[in-house]
DNA sequence: AAAGTTATTGACCGCCCGGTCCACCAATCT
DNA sequence: AGATTGGTGGACCGGGCGGTCAATAACTTT
């Protein structure tokens, strides 16, 4: 019917993602968008709107690519169920301690665009967060079951302090917190949780 | 010598500390701090420096005073140490809920300026992060002393857990997060914590 | 009172901001 | 082939940006 577009819109996303994530929000132009997506503002605008409305995208697509990656990462069977949660705490540790600094987009977007009234972007990351806390409990239901975790344990409010100790994590990480000292918060986090009474020592 | 200064410098820089609060760094203009602490632009240069040197100035001076805002709640007999700390947390939990939104300018400055070569906002960060820890460590210790906290314990490895909860909470919160959840990750930190082995039901 | 010193004001600088608009182009449909 | 439709690039807009500067005001010292 029309000319067909002639860019990747995945890929011109994974673009401005990256951009918004390395400056911020109101650090990036819309001419760093042009220079790193390639496309004339022309098209940018036609596609996506202002520059909000396109920051709200890649932060949307974000949130749910990375409530995704975490569930992948915490399936498995009952008997690995806490193994697997805290590595996959570990990791977090580690990478928040990483050198690239660049921390979690989810963290930075909401750090800086939570403002009073708008809750365009707060929406969104609170459904984030509640999904990774619903991740959280399963994963520590599934322990329970398999006797890794005291009956009388509820795991959705283990699952909720974890998750603050996980936000914790990133934060701290971002203001150049040691691997070593973020690795320790989730060993020590991990020896309060309840042990079943029948594998305690 | 010299014609004297007319304008309260705490006060200004009271002014200037709430409008990059309220905003965040990039998106105050030099407009805005006038404005805010109705001096004009030279006098503002003259006393203070470009925006980023006035941006640390003011960082610099929360981060002290947070610290030590945190050393007097904290401080106390042994024998109420630990529910002194909870209390705290708790507070914290609550403030972060607050509709204001606003948050911690701590946290906010080092989500939005922590970049990869720039160190002077995240060393100042760390640095009030590690007096926090310190002030958690003399708090918990009080409390092993008194003999709330097991004695087999290490206060500085459940002050590090504590601290990432505490920044998870203010994270969570600017998310919207509700205030009972928030008090609840609390309650369950706690209730990790390793209890005295004369005082375990 | 004159000189010296610093604070204050706001005009001004060049530049870049987000956003609009339009001439042009490539594909499809009749 | 011609008309139609929507994508593309970039010129352009007004205004706001961070930062400078010179004229002026207020104070102390001599």
């Amino acid at each position: 019917m029309a000319r067909p577009r002639t860019f990747d819109e995945a890929q011109v996303l994974r673009a401005v993602r990256d951009q918004f994530w390395n400056k911020g929000y109101a650090a990036t132009s819309m001419d760093d968008l042009m220079r790193a997506t390639g496309l004339g503002k022309g098209s940018l605008y036609g596609a996506f709107g202002d520059k909000h409305q396109l920051f709200l995208r890649i932060f949307d697509s974000y949130c749910a690519n990375s409530a995704e990656s975490m569930r992948q990462a915490l399936e498995g069977s009952e008997a690995g169920a806490l193994e697997r949660l805290r590595q996959y705490m570990l990791g977090v540790a580690t990478a928040s301690a990483g050198p690239s600094r660049r921390g979690c987009l989810l963290a930075r977007g909401t750090a800086e665009l939570a403002a009073e009234g708008a809750t365009d972007v707060t929406d969104r990351a609170l459904q984030a967060f509640q999904g990774m806390e619903a991740r959280f409990t399963e994963c520590l239901a599934q322990a329970q079951r398999h006797g890794d975790v005291a009956a009388s344990a509820d795991p959705r409010k283990l699952a909720a302090m974890l998750l603050a100790v996980f936000r914790g994590l990133e934060a701290l990480g971002k203001a150049g917190m040691d691997e070593a000292s973020l690795r320790g918060m989730v060993e020590t986090a991990f020896e309060g949780l309840p042990v079943s009474a029948r594998r305690r020592r």
